[in-house]
DNA sequence: CCTAGATTAAAACGAACGTTTGAACAAAAC
DNA sequence: GTTTTGTTCAAACGTTCGTTTTAATCTAGG
């Protein structure tokens, strides 16, 4: 607790605001986490978010980029991996899903601060903000749509809206497993928090949302 | 739009503040509705919030209550029904999840108001506030109790945590399904808003969770 | 060493929040 | 008809919010 009166070196400030923005998102929200409780937590000066950040919602945005732009990047080359080991023919089913999910759980599983992220990004797909959803709209448009259509091909029985609503429910599954550590846990009983909880759900969530999504089709199609 | 100027008959302001709340909460959230917008949608005084009920904190429950109490209710009187029917035996699974979601799946295609809520509840569950996450786990806690140990009986090859888990799995795809109208449409392009969207989902939903529900465990256990 | 530019410090800004107050008002009880 | 009880009203309270401002301070280039 060395209390620094001056300057950080480099842009320490930026990455101390945003590691300490991130940790409270994820604990109370993005509304009920003040500008003055990020910059107490940070060590910095009050005025460093607007400066750094330009307002409170663009940090909001910076939180969310600092991971969930490599998360993204990181799905869209594994699936073009797979697609290459496929050759021309159109990937399983499996390999789709283990392709869109490894990062995420790897992610959770490698440190505090993964868990943490994986947590805050699960919430913020329920986030009414509007900032937040047209955040979430732009970064998530290329990885749904390559997703999306690798699904059809590997499952060409299955009718198209079908496959949206089955990506639908597993996107739901699995944001919930990896954010609900709260309500649910308090629930079910399932402890999420502890380091290896993600290791032990991966491949739980995998084989679960494998069977939802190899399930036989409704009547009526 | 008639001013009225006075009194409404018996507690009509009550019930007016209740249904502008729930319409507000599920568009904005709980922390981004002021009271001020809520009793401006209702019509009704600023400070008929804190008469009626106390707090903005109580009202917030009084909300939620009004539609999860009797949603809860009747999903522990379908239990009983199914067991009762079952004699001795176990439910099976497919009865079991049947029994749980049928009602909100009722509730939100019977209304507009009955989707709203939904579409609220789902968001609920990731909600961060103390007083949200202590009021939904004291709803929830006989309900959970008892489909856990339904389950459990349905299934009796699956180890119990991963019963758990996929209880977790499912309440989660659910709740995303019922709830997830805005971010996850933009991103899958399935409209949930539509009147009929639900009965057009229900079955679908049904399908994947049991087909999660039932798919192989995981290697090691 | 000194100046220019970037960063931090401390204080204040106006706006919006949940809540409270005390008087006005209506309907029921006596 | 008066009193009592419950409800509504307009106004204000104190607090907290995100943001801005102005001066002080550090760092780098000449």
């Amino acid at each position: 607790m060395d209390v620094r009166r001056n300057h950080y070196p480099a842009n320490e400030t930026r990455s101390r605001i945003l590691d300490a923005a991130q940790a409270l998102f994820a604990v109370n929200g993005f509304e009920a986490t003040s500008t003055r409780a990020i910059t107490t937590t940070a060590g910095v000066n009050l005025a460093a978010v607007n400066y750094h950040f330009g307002s409170k919602d663009e940090l909001v945005q910076a939180v969310l980029a600092r991971h969930l732009r490599p998360l993204n990047a990181q799905r869209v080359m594994a699936l073009d991996a797979a697609e290459v080991l496929a050759g021309g023919a159109p990937v399983k089913a499996h390999f789709i899903v283990e392709a869109f999910f490894r990062g995420s759980l790897e992610l959770a599983a490698a440190s505090d601060q993964g868990r943490e992220f994986m947590r805050l990004l699960g919430r913020t797909f329920t986030e009414p903000s509007p900032v937040v959803r047209e955040f979430l709209a732009n970064e998530y448009a290329e990885v749904i749509g390559r997703y999306r259509t690798a699904f059809c091909r590997a499952l060409p029985a299955v009718p198209v809206e079908e496959i949206l609503w089955r990506l639908h429910f597993m996107l739901g599954a699995m944001s919930y497993a990896v954010s609900g550590t709260d309500s649910l846990q308090v629930l079910t009983g399932v402890e999420v928090d502890e380091p290896d909880a993600m290791q032990r759900m991966a491949p739980r969530l995998m084989s679960f949302l494998l069977g939802g999504l190899r399930a036989p089709l409704p009547d009526g199609d």
